[in-house]
DNA sequence: GTAAGATAGTCAATGTGGTTGACCAAATAG
DNA sequence: CTATTTGGTCAACCACATTGACTATCTTAC
């Protein structure tokens, strides 16, 4: 170890990290119009899972989301539309407008799970458990702690 | 070592790569705010770096960002407008426009490619170098070989 | 109990990025 | 010299985000 490695140029971090991720959701998203829900999109994920399974409400949804209650509303719509969320009043507080998951929301919900389990394993298989392992701990140790936004296209676009 | 770990949940390696991937490109932009280029997108970043220094056309540069050669005209149009990019006819082909980096937006690239540097030599004081040499590692393996495609918004959305 | 304020949701206008289809001009092939 | 391909743009449209304005309802204070 007389002489140390040439120094990697750090350009490459971001893209493998953003490679991998897409790596990931497209195998995902692959693998759920297989079962029965290709009209799915990346962000309807991120979207199902913030809801939960208690529901919300636009406003809440928004604040989770880290977007903006109108922004928020609008994605409802759209997944209210393709089946995967409906809305019901609120019997306490007439301005509220619940929104819940759908069974069939549920089932895409429940599929991801599954389906990320796999993949994760797979990574395990070809990596390493304890590779796999690594890398997550390094990035929660690396990554902004109280993060989670999801405005991926206002973020990146502008 | 009778038991193994219990496995983790599959659903938070997206999500830690995403974070991972969004901390670096967040403080990435925060710096180049900071030595004068606010205006710069994370976008714009890759478009910059697509360009390159030889220059391209919009339907070439489309090409190599895997969007449509109207997508990366428009794009090429805003870059334009804040000074990044400028056109110039080609004497040998009137047909073609071609598309170059200012120096403006050569300084922009130059700048990115320092920051990236010195944030992975961040993450390698913190994690150690091997660390972030291995997830490099691991996730050329993992992530599709021919990977790039800059369409997130329309990616991620839909 | 009524007036004032905070909160939930929607509508409208706008910006950015993406798409497809249509079209013109110029280069290339026959 | 036609015929085809290629580069670029225009136009229309969709998805996601924003801010500002507005209504309806609940909550608080006097």
């Amino acid at each position: 170890m007389a002489t140390a490695d040439p120094p990697r140029p750090g350009f490459q971090l971001p893209l493998l990290l953003l490679a991998g991720f897409r790596t990931l959701i497209d195998n995902l998203h692959a693998e759920l119009a297989r079962e029965g829900h290709p009209e799915l999109r990346p962000l309807h994920g991120f979207v199902l899972q913030a809801v939960g399974a208690d529901g919300t409400t636009a406003t809440e949804l928004g604040q989770r989301l880290g977007i903006s209650k109108q922004a928020a509303g609008k994605t409802i719509d759209r997944l209210v539309a393709v089946g995967y969320l409906e809305r019901a009043d609120d019997p306490r507080d007439a301005r509220r407008r619940l929104v819940r998951v759908t069974p069939r929301g549920a089932d895409g919900l429940r599929r991801s799970a599954e389906i990320f389990d796999r993949l994760r394993a797979r990574w395990a298989d070809t990596l390493g458990a304890e590779r796999v392992d690594a890398m997550e701990d390094d990035l929660r140790t690396m990554a902004s702690a109280n993060w989670f936004r999801l405005d991926m296209p206002g973020w990146f676009g502008g």
